[in-house]
DNA sequence: GTAGGGTTAG
């Protein structure tokens, strides 16, 4: 039962004596089910039956009475544990369900394959899963779905390969968590072979299923695809509509997700808080101020929804981006003190950085390094903005501070399909074995970028840690790297598609322009957050990163 | 009457 629909009952829950006849009828049943039934029944037919007082004895009695738990309770009991994450209650009920000989349940076993899963404890989930005799498709769900849900898209996909060949047949729910896995990888192929497989066999593409299959596409750069998605299905609710305005700012399609937007209001539906941080991000990324500032004004004035946090992190990085630095910091400056968060510090800091203002950005950032010390993005944009003021003295004592105190930058790679295969590459990597050939293709590459304008630009590199990756850093980058494999193995006039793990530097984003011009090839790039569609020497972020 | 699935973002 949800919390609120629990209130809801609670409420209408009138008072009754403990003198009543009722009680004094409860106090003889005593701890003894078959009394206790009936006088439940009496409850029932004499109305008394929404007391609080008379039904809370009741249960205290009917739990008395020592009755064995079934599979229902266990089940229902296991899903608890894992909604409120209580890993030691849930693997004490799993010693339980042993005991009481539940162990080769199906709805148990599955019960506790999520539970495990979502508990972290992916090593335990997957024994269970391997020792079950008789897999249902809920059983290989859930298995799927908690490879997912952790982060491990390929075993998720690996699970749903192996399930395919043991002639199991996924249902809906199975395609909802395969698809998830794909958006996490980008794995465009797969996920077209599952909308195909859907479409083929006439499965109906509900709500959550539609949201999967537009995630997906709007993930893997297809944004179009995504809304050809969204325009057949004949159900839609506001989370339908939300991903795919997330699907447009995603890509940098501002206007688009406008559009939706006002669209969804006309149809009558209510935007939800989750929304209007899709539609924020969409303007900040588009330069959309003025639509995004109606847009916010409305949450409060039009939905009665109270901004949160991330609202004002999507308000500070709409007014920051655009250039709006003083706005920006007025905006905060209008906070409640317990609204001040890091976060909020943090969408002004990258402003600061991408307009360089020297000094809010070193007051920003100082800040930020004091109340969160250990977050090593603070570090490396505080370096970024010394060393694009030239400040080396204070860029080498950031760098310091950072080995000091132990923090390490994230390694950022990135991957390409060549030919049905998928090829990693990390920064100055030099494992693959046509690694000479490369780094000569990309050198040659950047000779020609820099013969059409193309500048280095060197504040990119100053966060590296170690002096030797200093010298390759800039140059070798991974996507740069990768760009490079792709182009000398695919045939000319092919789309380069790359996923990045981290965001992109100032130098690949101006480096990939040129090279989208020299070569006249498009290329495609999934950062951490978003899409960077190069072609003709653009991008289609225009730059509002 | 029990188990599995969807939306933001830095």
């Amino acid at each position: 039962m949800e919390a609120e629909e629990f209130k809801d009952q609670q409420l209408q829950l009138s008072e009754a004596s403990p003198k009543s006849a009722e009680y004094q009828a409860l106090l003889r049943a005593g701890p003894r089910l078959r009394l206790l039934q009936q006088v439940h029944a009496h409850l029932v037919v004499s109305g008394s039956h929404r007391s609080k007082a008379l039904l809370t004895k009741l249960l205290t009695f009917a739990c008395a009475a020592g009755i064995s738990p079934s599979s229902y309770t266990f089940t229902s009991v296991i899903k608890a544990c894992a909604e409120l994450s209580v890993l030691r209650v849930g693997r004490g009920i799993h010693s339980h369900v042993l005991v009481s000989g539940y162990g080769s349940n199906a709805f148990v076993q599955s019960a506790l394959v999520t539970f495990y899963s979502k508990s972290s404890d992916l090593g335990v989930a997957r024994k269970l899963f391997d020792k079950m005799q008789d897999r249902t498709v809920v059983a290989w769900n859930s298995m799927i779905s908690g490879y997912e849900q952790n982060g491990h898209a390929k075993e998720a996909i690996v699970l749903f390969n192996r399930m395919l060949e043991l002639y199991v047949n996924p249902d809906s729910t199975t395609f909802v968590c395969v698809l998830a896995a794909c958006s996490q990888l980008g794995e465009v192929r797969l996920g077209c072979w599952v909308h195909d497989c859907i479409v083929s066999n006439g499965i109906h593409v509900n709500v959550i299923l539609g949201t999967s299959l537009i995630n997906m596409f709007s993930r893997c750069g297809n944004v179009s695809k995504a809304r050809e998605v969204f325009d057949s299905m004949n159900e839609r609710n506001v989370i339908v509509w939300t991903a795919m305005i997330s699907g447009y700012g995603m890509h940098g399609h501002g206007s688009q997700a406008m559009e939706l937007f006002h669209q969804l209001k006309a149809c009558g539906s209510c935007p939800n808080n989750v929304t209007f941080v899709a539609v924020l991000s969409a303007c900040a990324h588009a330069g959309l101020v003025h639509e995004g500032r109606q847009a916010f004004a409305s949450m409060r004035q039009e939905y009665g929804l109270l901004p949160g946090v991330e609202h004002h992190v999507a308000m500070v990085d709409l007014l920051g981006r655009a250039g709006f630095l003083n706005e920006a910091y007025q905006f905060i400056k209008g906070l409640k003190h317990g609204e001040l968060v890091p976060p909020v510090w943090t969408a002004m800091l990258g402003a600061c950085k991408m307009h360089k203002n020297f000094d809010l950005g070193v007051e920003v950032a100082e800040h930020l390094l004091s109340v969160e010390p250990e977050n090593p993005g603070h570090y490396v944009m505080l370096s970024n903005i010394y060393a694009s003021a030239g400040r080396m003295d204070r860029v080498e004592l950031v760098r310091n501070m950072m080995i000091q105190r132990g923090i390490r930058k994230q390694v950022g790679y990135s991957t390409i399909d060549v030919k049905n295969k998928t090829y990693l590459f990390s920064m100055g990597d030099k494992t693959h074995p046509e690694t000479n050939e490369i780094y000569e293709y990309l050198d040659e590459l950047i000779s020609r970028c820099k013969e059409a304008g193309y500048a280095p630009e060197s504040e990119s590199v100053m966060h590296e840690l170690e002096e030797e990756e200093r010298e390759y850093a800039l140059r070798y980058h991974s996507e740069k790297l990768a760009i490079a494999f792709g182009l000398m193995k695919t045939n000319h006039g092919m789309t380069i598609r790359i996923i990045k793990n981290l965001r992109m530097c100032e130098d690949c984003h101006s480096a990939i322009k040129f090279i989208s011009v020299v070569t006249s090839r498009e290329i495609i790039i999934r950062d951490k957050l978003r899409f960077h569609h190069f072609k003709n020497g653009s991008c289609s972020c225009m730059d509002f990163w």
